[in-house]
DNA sequence: ATCTATTGATAAGT
DNA sequence: TACTTATCAATAGAT
C-alpha cells in the first residue's frame, strides 16, 4: 500500500528497511491497540528490531497475557521457569484465580446475553429470573432516587410558597397602612373644611 | 478502511464484534508476519478471544521472544537481570487478579441488583439498560430454542401421520381382497347352485 | 463466504 | 525524522 507494490521478502536496502521497520511497526501496534480496543480481546504484542530493541504492546497485562499463554499451550517453555521450590504453589495459586477470573467472565457475558448458545432452557429461566430481579432493583432504586429528588424539589417549592406568601402579606399590610394613611388625611382635610364653612364662617385658605 | 468510520470503542453488537474480531485478527497476523519478513525483526503476537480462544504469531519462537522480553523488561525493573522472578513478582501478579475479581465480584453483584446504592442515576440507566439487553437476548434464545422444539414436534407429527395415513391404506387393500374373496365364493356357489339344477338337474348337496 | 465503497496504511519522494 | 501524496491494502457494511 503505498507509490509501489512490495514483495514479501526481507527488504536488501537498509535505510529503506529501517524506515519500513518503523512505520509498519507503530502500524502495527496501533492495529493491536484497536483490535483489543474494539473487540474487547486480550492482544500482546512483541517486537524486537534487527538490533535488539524491544517495542511492545499489551491490552491487559504483559506478564498475565504470558501466563495464560502458558497455560494454553501446554506448560513450561524450554528456558521460561525452572519450577523451583515455592514457584509451583504460586503458579498453582494464579491459575485458580484466572480459573476464577474465566468462569466470572462467562458469567458476566451470559449477564450481557452473549454466549448463551450453550446454554439449555433451565439456565436461560434462571438467567432471565436473575436479571429480571436486577433490572427491577435497579428500577426501584432509579424510584426512591426520583422520589427523593421530588419530595426534595416540593421541599423546596413548599418554602418558596410560604416566602411568597410572607411576601405578598407583607405588601398587603403595607398598602393597608398607604390607605390608613390617605383616609386619614382625607378625614383631617374634610374636617378643616367643615369647620371653616360651617363653625367659623371663614374662607377656606 | 471500510464503508464507515469505526470510533475506537468496543463494538457494542456481538454479531459485529465476532466478524471484525476475525477479520481485524488475520489482518493483524498478516502484518506481524509482514513486519518480521521485510525487516528482519523478531515478532511475537498473542491474541486472546472474549472467549478465551488463542492466536498466535511468533517469527522465531514464543518461547525465545518470551524470554528474551523478561531479560529486557527485567533490566528495567527494580529487581534487575536474573530472569528468576521473586516473591514480589508473584505477589504482584496475584495482587493483579484479586483486583480484578474484585472489580469483577462488583459488577456481577451490579447486575443482580445489588450494592447499587453507591451507584448514581446515570449509571443505573446504562445498567438497565445493559440488563435488558441481556434479557432480550436469552428471551430470543429461549424463543429459538421453543420454536426448535415445536418444529421438531410437528416433524414427528408428520411422520406419525404419513405412517398412519400407510396403515390405513393398507387396510383398506386387504378389506378390499377380502371383498373380493367373498364376491368370489358367492360367484361359485351360485354358480355351481345353477350348474346343478338346470345343467344336470341333480338337487343340490 | 463474497462483494464493493470507503477509509486506512504506507512507499517514495522532499 | 517529519511531511506529502499517489497508490495499494484492509475492511465495514451489505448481501
Amino acid at each position: 500500500m503505498g507509490r509501489g507494490k512490495v514483495e514479501l521478502k526481507r527488504i536488501e536496502n537498509p535505510t529503506s528497511r529501517q524506515v519500513t521497520f518503523s512505520k509498519r511497526r507503530s502500524g502495527l501496534l496501533k492495529k493491536a491497540l484497536e483490535l483489543s480496543i474494539l473487540c474487547d480481546a486480550e492482544v500482546s504484542l512483541m517486537i524486537f528490531s534487527p538490533t535488539g530493541k524491544l517495542f511492545q504492546f499489551a491490552s491487559h497485562d504483559m506478564d498475565r497475557t504470558i501466563t495464560k499463554y502458558r497455560r494454553e499451550v501446554g506448560l513450561s517453555g524450554p528456558n521460561g521457569q525452572q519450577p523451583t521450590f515455592g514457584l509451583e504453589f504460586w503458579r498453582r495459586e494464579i491459575e485458580e484465580l484466572n480459573t476464577t477470573i474465566d468462569k466470572m467472565e462467562t458469567r458476566l457475558r451470559h449477564f450481557s446475553g452473549e454466549d448463551i448458545s450453550t446454554l439449555g432452557m433451565k439456565d436461560l429461566k434462571q438467567l432471565e429470573r436473575q436479571l429480571r430481579t436486577g433490572v427491577d432493583r435497579i428500577r426501584s432504586k432509579k424510584r426512591r432516587i426520583l422520589s427523593e429528588h421530588i419530595n426534595l424539589l416540593k421541599g423546596k417549592q413548599r418554602a418558596l410558597q410560604e416566602e411568597n406568601a410572607r411576601l405578598q402579606k407583607r405588601e398587603l399590610n403595607g398598602l393597608t397602612l398607604a390607605q390608613r394613611s390617605l383616609v386619614m388625611q382625607l378625614v383631617l382635610f374634610i374636617s378643616r373644611r367643615w369647620l371653616c364653612s360651617t363653625t367659623i364662617g371663614l374662607p377656606v385658605a
